[in-house]
RNA sequence: GGCGAUAUAGCCAAGUGGUAAGGCACGAGUCUGCAAAACUCUGAUUCCCCGGUUCGAAUCCGGGUGUCGCCUCCA
């Protein structure tokens, strides 16, 4: 039995796919106008665990991610620049490019980290036919008005509008929220449709002259198009329940009267030292920032693990350094598993095999899986099929656990100073011996004596 | 103002009624020519505070305090 954090119902429920074998999500994926910071990724480390999860119970999966490479608008009112425009015009460049050149980098990023691509990725420049034919449903349906320049969805037609996040739209007009369109009907109505301003770079002929699309519809025309009207799991940050998440369902019941997944599951943020990353707060760090501080990307990948997806996690460098031990050591253990012959009672193996698979489906309880991977990997008795185990688990995993640290050969002029080393131990010349070692490390190279020799490896 | 989270050892954190998982650091030990690495052992009489329910609460209820996020776009 698995069960899933359900955010539209607030609990925890048993998850049951619409189809017994394949499952069907949806994952909101990234604006491309700038590089993924290490709190993006968190988000995608989430959707990866929820695949491998799912896979490891059996299921198929058909999964759809969007590329949002057409900008949204600042506001509702339709002014300031979005952030696809403000990217072109920051770095000279066309918004294609832009778009082009920083999906490129998350989805090497998303390699880098070994997180399993969705079946489908779906860029909503390359979907705004689907979006402008389901726009047309939702304005027969009689859910939209058009006002001057904009066709918005009308939200007094719906029962409840701000079912995931109780929203209240006497509240929300409490709230602050000023520079709104004046022909807006109701507050929380929200732009579907645009009629792109003559100097605009992105846009597309359509029924109304030339616009650009509202940026809540590229989701629910692309999953409609490809996983149906109703499918089972949508995923983003928790930062989209109160306006894209909402729209999205909006949407989705005007469109056809449905809400369109079963499943909402939502990530919370990664902090930065207890702060949210900003730019202000020079605390905002991308991968190719972890790497060039010594860190690689399953390290960032296994301090993730050490956390539930659904609070939010407080990223220090002293809790990567914490990471990064422990996954070289994890890795130890299993090439000390694999050179073992114990016996291993089967009661052993049986008990963790299920504790493993009772924790990743209680709501992908990844710290409690560590716990029993951790039983494993310290278990006096070493054996190749604990190693097996542990190679297993890691399906779910994703840490790449058989892959050695050292995959490429040393430099010529390292393997000659290991070698004058190993003759000036050979003679008892500790001194020398010291020195030599003292300039590997100098050179960024780890040595260890053991009883089968000296071993360097380069730290990266 | 509204909405939503969260508070567990130095750090990252599991645990939702039965007496505190795991990882890292620190300390001790084994190993070593010495180190490093590795391995083993060790840590909260206690879970933000104050009440209450209960045979029993970190876990439930009431009140309070702190922190964070969202309410423009944002994972």
């Amino acid at each position: 039995m698995i069960n899933f954090y359900n955010t539209l119902s607030k609990k925890k429920e048993e998850f049951i796919p619409i189809n017994p074998k394949e499952v069907k999500i949806y994952t909101c994926g990234p604006t491309v106008y700038y590089y993924a910071h290490i709190g993006n990724l968190r988000a995608y480390l989430f959707m990866d665990s929820l695949r491998r999860v799912l896979k490891y119970n059996g299921f198929n999966l058909k999964h759809v991610m969007n590329i949002t490479d057409v900008g949204h608008l600042v506001s509702d009112a339709d002014e300031g620049e979005d952030k696809m425009l403000k990217a072109a015009k920051r770095e000279n460049k066309d918004p294609y490019e832009i778009a082009n050149y920083y999906m490129n980098r998350f989805l090497s990023d998303l390699d880098e980290l070994n997180i399993e691509k969705p079946e489908i990725i779906a860029r909503a420049t390359e979907h705004i036919k689907d979006m402008e034919e389901y726009v047309k449903q939702i304005i027969k349906n009689g859910y939209a008005y058009e006002t001057e320049n904009t066709i918005y969805f009308d939200t007094s037609k719906l029962d409840k509008y701000g079912v995931l996040s109780n929203l209240d739209a006497d509240n929300l007009k409490a709230g602050a929220r000023i520079n709104l369109d004046p022909n807006k009907k109701n507050i929380t109505d929200f732009a579907l449709w645009i009629k792109a301003p003559e100097n605009h770079l992105m846009k597309w002929d359509s029924f109304w002259g030339k616009c650009y699309p509202g940026w809540h519809l590229e989701c629910s025309a692309m999953s409609n198009k490809y996983l149906g009207e109703e499918f089972d799991i949508h995923t983003g940050g928790i930062d989209h329940i109160p306006v894209h998440h909402e729209n999205e369902i909006a949407q989705g019941k005007g469109y056809c009267g449905k809400i369109p997944a079963h499943y909402w599951m939502h990530v919370e943020f990664l902090q930065v030292n207890a702060r949210k990353m900003s730019k202000s707060l020079n605390n905002l760090y991308t991968l190719d920032d972890l790497k060039q501080k010594g860190y690689s990307p399953m390290d960032f990948k296994m301090f993730n693990l050490s956390t539930l997806y659904r609070k939010d996690i407080n990223f220090t460098f002293e809790a990567m350094d914490a990471a990064k031990i422990s996954l070289k050591r994890l890795k130890e253990s299993y090439q000390n598993h694999l050179k073992g012959n114990d016996i291993i009672d089967p009661e052993f193996i049986k008990k963790c095999k299920k504790q493993f698979l009772e924790a990743i489906n209680d709501d992908l309880n990844m710290p409690q899986a560590m716990s029993v991977v951790w039983e494993i990997a310290r278990y006096s008795k070493k054996s190749k099929q604990l190693a097996n185990i542990l190679l297993e688990f890691d399906k779910v995993l994703g840490l790449q656990i058989d892959k050695k640290e050292q995959e490429n050969e040393l430099p010529i002029e390292i393997k000659e100073i290991i070698q004058q080393r190993k003759e000036a131990r050979n003679r008892k010349d500790f001194k020398q011996s010291d020195e030599l070692r003292d300039k590997l490390i100098m050179l960024g190279y780890e040595v260890k004596d053991t009883k089968e020799g000296m071993e360097v490896i380069k730290i990266n």
